[in-house]
DNA sequence: AAGCGCCTCAACCGCTGGTAT
DNA sequence: CATACCAGCGGTTGAGGCGCT
């Protein structure tokens, strides 16, 4: 095991000397999970000095919150996640954190890591940015629409029946207006999500509940021409929503079929 | 079996903003 | 107001796992 030569956090030299990093021990999570049992969570640097553990708080704040929190997801995200994660990042860049705020124990550094190795990847094989507006066009007219097909194959609410997506969508009703309502509504969404299944955002639900969604003719663009919807965001930043069809070409021009695996994604 | 390269993800680092003194 | 301290954020790193040769 490594020891901490530099530090920004304020201890001496002998106690540098004595801090252990990298890798956490059964030891030290079992200690660290007791500790926060019986004191609760907070005040990380006196509490990794209080409890014995060789670590700086910053590294047991991290360890806790990522890893050993009752409520922290393990595993791969869903589709329905995954989804989420696109959408969100399109409006608000690597504001991970936040994003992570409307994922129910997804951590940011999960998330951060799925679009470096997963959303990244893709945009190196398509040779692009994945900042650009290129692979936001990308992302919408192939990874989405696969993606949506999942949600509707996985989420156990999910039905091709038109009139439950009618009842549905008259649940929605009263529309939020705005960015904030929008973004109630996602927060409603993810919070009920445990317990009666995963709710697509706002914009997505009735998008999809206006159209008949056609994946096999990637007849995704139906969800931009729901303009009324989409403008009810009232958001000036940039969404994969605002994109028209008329960037599609190049992507058309046998890129896809080479590059575009799905099934790297999960 | 060994070596190599790639990928994943837990953990670290530097920085920033908020708060207390 | 200035300073110190702390929590949290986003970028980066590197150990370990895995597949391929």
């Amino acid at each position: 095991m490594r020891v901490a030569k530099k530090m920004t956090d304020s201890c001496n030299e002998q106690e540098l000397d004595e801090l252990r990093r990298g890798p956490w021990t059964l030891d030290e999570d079992n200690l660290l999970i007791h500790y926060i049992t019986c004191h609760g969570e907070g005040r990380w640097n006196s509490l990794a000095k209080s409890s014995g553990l060789k670590r700086t708080g910053k590294s047991c704040r991290l360890r806790w919150l990522n890893y050993l929190k009752p409520d922290v997801k393990h595993g791969n995200l869903t589709p329905q996640e995954q989804l989420l994660i696109l959408e969100l990042h399109s409006k608000w860049g690597n504001r991970w954190s936040k994003i992570a705020q409307h994922l129910p124990g997804r951590t940011d550094n999960e998330i951060k890591n799925y679009w470096r190795t997963k959303v990244q990847k893709q945009a190196r094989h398509l040779k692009i940015d994945s900042n650009s507006k290129r692979f936001v066009e990308a992302l919408r007219q192939f990874w989405l629409p696969r993606l949506f097909e999942k949600v509707e194959h996985t989420s156990p609410s999910s039905s091709t029946s038109t009139s439950t997506m009618e009842v549905d969508q008259k649940n929605l009703n009263p529309q939020p207006q705005g960015k904030e309502g929008m973004m109630e509504n996602m927060n409603s969404s993810s919070s009920n999500s445990e317990s009666s299944g995963f709710k697509l955002p706002y914009v997505y639900e009735t998008s999809l509940h206006s159209h008949s969604y056609n994946v096999d003719n990637n007849n995704f663009d139906k969800i931009s021409l729901n303009q009324p919807d989409v403008q009810e965001l009232g958001s000036s930043d940039m969404s994969i929503l605002d994109f028209q069809l008329t960037d599609a070409e190049w992507i058309s021009n046998g890129l896809a079929d080479t590059f575009w695996n799905m099934d790297q994604l999960w």
